[in-house]
DNA sequence: GTCTATACGCCGATAGAC
DNA sequence: GTCTATCGGCGTATAGAC
C-alpha cells in the first residue's frame, strides 16, 4: 500500500487551500479544476478521487477561507480592543492585495448569487458565525441581545462592502482613502454603541 | 433602405437593458450572448453588428443599470429627505429580488475583479459619480468637504455591503432583519453628521 | 441589420493504465 | 492515489446568405 491514509488527507487539504487562495482571487468560473490541481501539485485527472464535482469543492473553499481568515485567528472569545485590531488589520491593503488571507464575505459575495443552495448555505454559515462571535463581544450586561446582534451584522456588513468595492478602485490612494474612512466611522459606531 | 438608424439606435438599446438585467442577475460568465440576445429579441449572430465583444457590452451593461438605478431617478440635487427615501428603496426586499433596477455597484462588485481594465473603470466611475452625487447634498457650511465625502463613502459601501449579503440569505425574514438593522445604523450616521 | 451555420477552443467529468 | 487520454457539451466569435 504505497499511499497512506496521512497521504491522501494531505493532498485533499493541499487541494483545498489552493481552491481557496485562487477562487477568492479570480472567482468561481475564472478558475479550472486544472488550474487548482495545478496550484495543489497534481494533475486535474486526480482531482475526482477527492471530490465529486467542482461545485463540491467549492463548498470546502469557503469553509477553509474561513477558517484561515482574521475572524478565525482569534480563537476564543474576542475582546473590545481586539476587534479594533481586526478591523485594522480587515481594512489594509494587505488584505485588499489577498497577501493576507482573503475574507471569502468579501471576496465572493456577488459570485455566490448563481450556486446552488449548498454554497449559499455554506456562505450564510460562514456570515452568521462571524456575527455570533462578534456579538458576544459587543454584548454588556445592561442591553438586549438583538442591540449586540444588530451591531455586530452592521459590522460585518460595512466591513465586507468597504472591501469589495475597494477592491475594484484603480489606485491604491483611493483604496487607502475608502479604508481609513470606514475605519473612523466603526470606530464611532463601536463607541457610542 | 430597410432598416432605419433609429431602429439601430433601438435595437442597441434594448441589448444594453437586457445584458443589464442579465448581469446584475447572474453574473458574466453565467449569461451568454445567445441569452442576452434572446432577451432583446434578436439571435445570437446579429450581436456583433452591435458592439465587438462581449466584454465591451459588459461596460455598457454597467453603465446602463448605473443610469436606471435608484441613484439616477432624482437628477436634480437631492435633499437629505430625498436620502432617506433612497436609503429605504435600496434596502428593501424588492431590490434584493432586483424587482426594482438593480444597483450594479452591489450585484456585481466581487464580478470586477478579473475583468480588464475599461471594465473596472466604468464601475469606479459609477462609485464616484454617486459618492459625489450624495456628498454634495451632505456638505453643510461649516463643515470641509472631506468630511461630507468621507460620510458619503460609508453610506454607499454600506449600502453596496449590506445587500450583496443579503442577497445570499436563505429566509427573506433574515434578509428583512439585515435591511432593517443596516437602516436603523445609517439614520443614526446621518444624524449625527 | 439580422439571420443560419460553423469554426475553434476550453472545461467538467470519466476511463483505464500503473 | 495519481497519471494520461478522451468524450461531450457549451460558448465566443466569424462567414456568408438574404
Amino acid at each position: 500500500m504505497p499511499y497512506s491514509i496521512e497521504h491522501k488527507q494531505q493532498s485533499r487539504e493541499r487541494i483545498r487551500r489552493a481552491a481557496a487562495d485562487l477562487f477568492c482571487r479570480h472567482g468561481f468560473d475564472q478558475v479550472s479544476i486544472t488550474q487548482v490541481m495545478k496550484h495543489a501539485k497534481m494533475t486535474h485527472g486526480a482531482f475526482y478521487g477527492h471530490f465529486s464535482s467542482k461545485g463540491e469543492l467549492y463548498s470546502e473553499a469557503i469553509n477553509s477561507a474561513a477558517e484561515q481568515s482574521l475572524f478565525a485567528q482569534n480563537r476564543e472569545n474576542l475582546t473590545r480592543q481586539k476587534i479594533v485590531a481586526l478591523i485594522d488589520s480587515y481594512l489594509s491593503l494587505a488584505h485588499v492585495r489577498q497577501e493576507i488571507s482573503p475574507c471569502p464575505l468579501a471576496f465572493l459575495s456577488t459570485d455566490m448569487a448563481h450556486r446552488d443552495e449548498h454554497v449559499k448555505a455554506t456562505y450564510e454559515g460562514v456570515f452568521n458565525r462571524m456575527v455570533h462571535k462578534l456579538s458576544q463581544t459587543l454584548t454588556s450586561e445592561n442591553q438586549p441581545v438583538e442591540v449586540a446582534k444588530s451591531l455586530a451584522q452592521q459590522l460585518v456588513v460595512t466591513l465586507v462592502g468597504t472591501l469589495s468595492i475597494a477592491r475594484n478602485l484603480a489606485e491604491s490612494s483611493m483604496q487607502q482613502t475608502l479604508l481609513d474612512n470606514t475605519k473612523s466611522g466603526l470606530v464611532n459606531l463601536l463607541a457610542i454603541k
